[in-house]
RNA sequence: CGGGCUGUGGCGCAGCUUGGUAGCGCAUCCGCUUUGGGAGCGGAGGGUCGCAGGUUCAAAUCCUGUCAGCCCGACCA
């Protein structure tokens, strides 16, 4: 297809829009391929939409490779489905909900596992329908809190959400990898960066789940990988390998010294090197003890939660509530500590904890035969020496600390950097949870029903363009791997003269013969200058110019990603961009 | 929901301190010139200055309120 920028729905921008921050959201709006409505909600312009489609094609192939199939359910959906799983009420104010004129409650569909699981349910009834794969791809509606950086995170979106339906434990997994391998052959063949990390299951339960995270400067979720292995992790599922047990013969006694006007850490450490204690202490030599308070989901009472974390390190909030989840969880108030009078602030120590049963959790480094330097539970009083395993036994350990760059990788092999991602896709075992609620069961060989078991899985497809424009611009504009671009050949006829027009039609019709997509600027009023700009900003990977070259003969060739020109015979560029295209 | 910033032609901005005929660049339209890196000259059209009140002879400008947007945080299968 011949695409002429003479008439083309494209109107690039010299500037900046003043509301995008990021690479993608500045050069997608520039470029033409988008434009903002409403906050969190765009249009797709042709050259966008084109991308779009692409994409989508890509992910739609590897779904039906791999034994899916696709349906298509309403955006608009009845309040019903989503009461039986308590959805409407759990989903909260990110939902979209509306009602019909006769004051029917509606909603704009978020994700889908109710519709999907109800669909089976009134089709499928034996085991011998099972296993099945179906998905969608579709518009999702969320009304996120705040919307941000364009496309990336919309409240309007396009995504593909797949789900499996089996039997057994055992074909979920096989279910989920299946959905697995499919993301990775996807994301491989948009030629993206990116990680799998295992996921927090967050609120939707179920047991094993994995993120794949688009590696980019500006993500939202920062995650860990480590230097010598393939091993990354969202920062909230990094375990600490624990150091072994250490005998607990021959350690020194705990000892409690008068530490005055030590309220810190760095002071406390600074007091004890002054003290002529003959060893050197640091901060990683002490534990500091945060007190918490924690609620399980549906209670009133507020439970003590204490924390102890090497003092080197600061409690990281999102990894304690991931540990903790579902329960809720908030740092002592002032009126908690005066309730509790043992709790000296600054001074607490794990006797006056386990003395007054307030839970204490650990960090995996403080095992067995461990000495550490902490609070006497008296003002201005320290204990040296509190052996874990002797002076104090935890009632379990928690991953809480903070982690930190060059921290030792879980899996053993080199140390953890960090690194910013977005979440491009999500694997997720879901279980029983939705097949219980709405009741979808089989019927088994013995006649007795079986509780199907699902999995979920989601793409962000108009994600994924914003994804790919991140992971691929350059300062001139965007530059599309040729697998999505919106055309194979960017023809700019250089000049104005009827020789030139001639052969850059003639080489369009040429071209278009061999199957090739061109997207011709055959625009008469813009300069050379213009249509170069133009096209770099639009980021075809293959730019071939008609211009002064062809009194010669020759015409050039530029590849828009590494810059490098050629210049062709014209009764050969043809051939060469069929090769170059076709790879 | 908390913090910060911003609302002025289609887009990007200045003007606001110190009230007095609303301005610049890009884009658009007309004419001439120009055509290998976002052209030049001349002309033209286009703005309830977010909205509502108030102060004033006079408000884009000062005051009060309100709405919206953006960024950071909280939140986010």
């Amino acid at each position: 297809m011949i695409t002429r920028m003479s008439s083309l729905f494209l109107r690039t921008l010299r500037e900046d829009p003043a509301d995008a921050e990021v690479p993608s959201h500045k050069l997608l709006v520039r470029a033409g391929y988008v434009r903002r409505v409403a906050p969190g909600i765009y249009s797709w312009l042709p050259l966008g939409l084109r991308v779009l489609r692409r994409i989508e094609g890509i992910v739609r192939d590897e779904m039906d490779s791999m034994g899916a199939q696709e349906i298509q359910f309403p955006a608009l959906l009845p309040r019903e489905p989503y009461e039986a799983t308590n959805r409407w009420t759990e989903y909260g104010p990110n939902l979209f909900r509306l009602k019909d004129r006769k004051g029917g409650d509606y909603l704009l569909g978020p994700t889908h596992e109710e519709l999907f699981a109800l669909t089976v349910k009134g089709e499928y009834s034996s085991y011998k329908d099972y296993p099945l794969s179906l998905y969608q791809i579709q518009t999702k509606y969320r009304d996120e809190a705040r919307p941000r950086a364009g496309i990336l995170r919309g409240r309007e979106f396009l995504m593909k959400d797949s789900y499996s339906f089996d039997l057994t434990d055992e074909g979920l997994v096989a279910s989920y990898q299946a959905h697995r391998a499919t993301y990775v052959r996807i994301f491989d063949r948009l030629g993206l960066k990116y990680v799998i990390v295992k996921a927090t299951s967050g609120a939707m339960g179920g047991s094993a789940s994995e993120e794949f995270l688009a590696e980019v400067p500006i993500g939202e979720d920062t995650f860990v990988r480590s230097t010598a292995s393939d091993y990354a992790a969202n920062v909230e599922a990094v375990v600490t390998p624990a150091p072994p047990a250490r005998p607990l013969d021959g350690l020194a006694e705990a000892q409690v010294h008068h530490t005055p006007g030590t309220p810190t850490i760095d002071t406390l450490v600074a007091y004890l090197n002054e003290a002529g204690l003959g060893r050197e202490f640091t901060a990683a030599d002490t534990l500091k003890n945060v007190l918490l308070k924690t609620r399980q989901p549906g209670a009133k009472e507020w439970e003590l939660l204490a924390v102890g974390v090497p003092g080197d390190r600061e409690v990281d909030m999102k990894r304690l509530e991931a540990s903790l989840e579902p329960a809720e969880v908030a740092v002592l108030d002032e009126a908690d500590f005066a309730r509790n009078a043992f709790l000296v602030k600054g001074y607490i120590g794990p006797r006056a904890l386990l003395d007054n049963g307030v839970r204490y959790l650990v960090d995996p480094r403080v095992v067995t035969g461990t000495a550490w330097v902490t609070g006497a539970d008296k003002a201005d009083h320290h204990v040296i020496d509190l052996v874990a395993g002797r002076d104090f036994t935890p009632d379990g350990t928690i991953e809480a600390a903070e982690v930190r760059e060059g921290d030792a990788a879980p899996d053993g092999e080199g140390t953890l950097v960090a690194a910013r991602g977005i979440e491009i896709g999500h694997v997720f075992q879901l279980g029983r949870k939705y097949s219980e609620a709405l009741g979808l069961t089989a019927l088994g060989a013995d006649s007795k029903p079986i509780t199907i078991t699902m999995g979920s899985y989601g793409i962000g497809v108009s994600r994924l363009v914003a994804v790919v424009a991140e992971q691929t611009h350059d300062a001139s504009g965007l530059v599309w791997p040729r697998q999505v671009a919106p055309a194979d050949v960017h023809l700019v006829i250089a000049g104005k003269d009827d020789t030139l027009r001639e052969a850059g039609e003639r080489l369009a019709q040429e071209l278009h013969g061999r199957g090739l997509d061109v997207l011709l600027d055959d625009r008469a009023a813009a300069s050379p200058g213009v249509k170069f700009k133009d096209a770099e900003l639009v980021g075809v990977p293959t730019i071939l110019v008609v211009g002064r070259g062809l009194a010669n003969g020759v015409v050039e060739v530029k590849d828009r990603a590494t810059g490098d020109r050629a210049e062709i015979a014209v009764d050969q560029v043809v051939d060469h961009l069929v090769t170059v295209v076709r790879g």
